[in-house]
DNA sequence: TTGGAGTCAATAGG
DNA sequence: CCTATTGACTCCAA
């Protein structure tokens, strides 16, 4: 099929400074179809006309975060792709983080040039039908892979192994000398890190401290702490998450109130609409509910749809972010993403949910924030009381 | 220092 | 196996 102007080549450098890669498993002396040397980088591929990514991305017109998404998820679950695959060759990603990704894609416009990385990655992946086979062909090899080293070293029983890294002893290789980057723990395979597991109760009591008061000081966070026997540490990790988990839910409200969601005005988040007084709110996640990978083809260049941008609600207040609302369009960049299929641009009857009060809640802890920041820029303490 | 954005990586369910 | 969740960490900007 003479399709993209687009030279597909593959691999090739990953400029970026510094940054730690994953070591880990690799499957680094793979040479699938014709696969150049070049770079050792597991990562992934700018490919293209000598961009790295990171031109590439500054360069990126507007791109629909919720429709590539969309379509990765598709074309991921029709072919028995897997997202720990695709993420660690496409993306650079882990499977935890791409699961978040394209579970919640965060709006174009409220991405940092970082965060939109990974979008722009998979958009230039979906431009390329052929990714797919090369994926396919990927995961057939592990498999061997794997095979193979479990029927030869079936006689090492090799009882246990560090946990990380897979690493085995193939041919060869690399001394791989690990280590470094993120803590102080050595020796001792064992006595990791517990991985601290907030209880239910825990964690409703910190949803209610933070229904009350978002930000809380310093002195807040230490009573926390030792009336639930945590470390301040989780609790001030607790509060960094918690905010930022909010933020994003937020944010797919947004998307999906704007973009309408597939289909039938049915379903919903699940859960009754009522819901209790207060209680528990919300990470109660109303996960995305796409729609069934049924092989609808749809296509479009995303670089024209914008038509899905939207934003700006009701009330919608927005903190200072970088809101670069503008389309850039570049026409050099233009003939790069718009390619032939891409993503869909599914254009669905808009349907508002004016109901959900979860939704109020978010938009409720939203404004908290807001408040919290106004506050702090009248250089306020105790966002508390303001009577004035 | 504090908070936000991105991620990692352990782990709980399927 | 695979995916979703989530505490913790790194980077960065104010």
């Amino acid at each position: 099929a003479p399709e993209s102007p687009l030279s597909s080549a593959e691999e090739s450098v990953k400029s970026q400074q510094e940054e730690q890669m994953c070591r880990a498993s690799i499957q680094e002396p793979s040479e699938t179809s014709e696969s150049q040397p070049g770079t050792p980088l597991p990562l992934p591929v700018p490919g293209h006309s000598g961009l790295s990514i990171q031109e590439m991305v500054a360069m990126s017109p507007e791109l629909d975060t919720y429709a590539i998404t969309k379509k990765v998820k598709e074309v991921l679950t029709d072919n028995n792709l897997g997202q720990r695959l695709f993420g660690e060759s496409i993306l650079g990603l882990t499977q935890g983080s791409v699961s978040d990704l394209l579970a919640r894609p965060k709006p174009w416009h409220k991405l940092s040039l970082k965060g939109r990385e990974p979008f722009v990655r998979m958009q230039l992946w979906l431009n390329d039908p052929r990714n797919v086979e090369k994926l396919m062909d990927m995961k057939r090899m592990e498999k061997k892979a794997y095979m193979k080293r479990r029927h030869s070293s079936i006689g090492e029983s090799h009882s246990l192994e560090t946990g990380l890294s897979g690493s085995d002893l193939t041919q060869g290789a690399s001394p791989q000398n690990l280590s470094q980057q993120q803590q102080q723990q050595q020796q001792q395979p064992q006595l990791k890190k517990p991985r601290v597991v907030l209880a239910p109760e825990e964690k409703e009591a910190l949803k209610r401290a933070y229904q009350q008061k978002p930000y809380p000081s310093p002195k807040t966070i230490e009573e926390l702490a030792s009336q639930l026997n945590l470390k301040t540490s989780t609790v001030i990790n607790w509060f960094h998450n918690y905010r930022s988990r909010i933020r994003r839910e937020l944010f797919i409200e947004e998307i999906q109130a704007a973009a309408g969601e597939g289909g039938s005005p049915s379903a919903r988040p699940g859960k009754s609409g009522g819901e209790g007084d207060n209680s528990c709110d919300g990470t109660e996640s109303d996960s995305t509910a796409e729609g069934r990978p049924s092989g609808s083809e749809e296509r479009k260049g995303f670089l024209e749809s914008p038509s899905l941008s939207h934003r700006d609600e009701e009330g919608e207040a927005e903190f200072p972010c970088a809101s670069g609302t503008s389309r850039p369009r570049g026409g050099i960049i233009d003939s790069l993403f718009g390619i032939p299929e891409s993503v869909s641009t599914a254009a669905a009857p808009p349907c508002r949910n004016p109901k959900d009060s979860s939704l109020r809640k978010k938009k409720a802890a939203n404004l908290n924030n807001i408040i919290h920041r106004l506050e702090k820029a009248a250089n306020r303490d105790e966002p508390h009381e303001w009577e004035f």
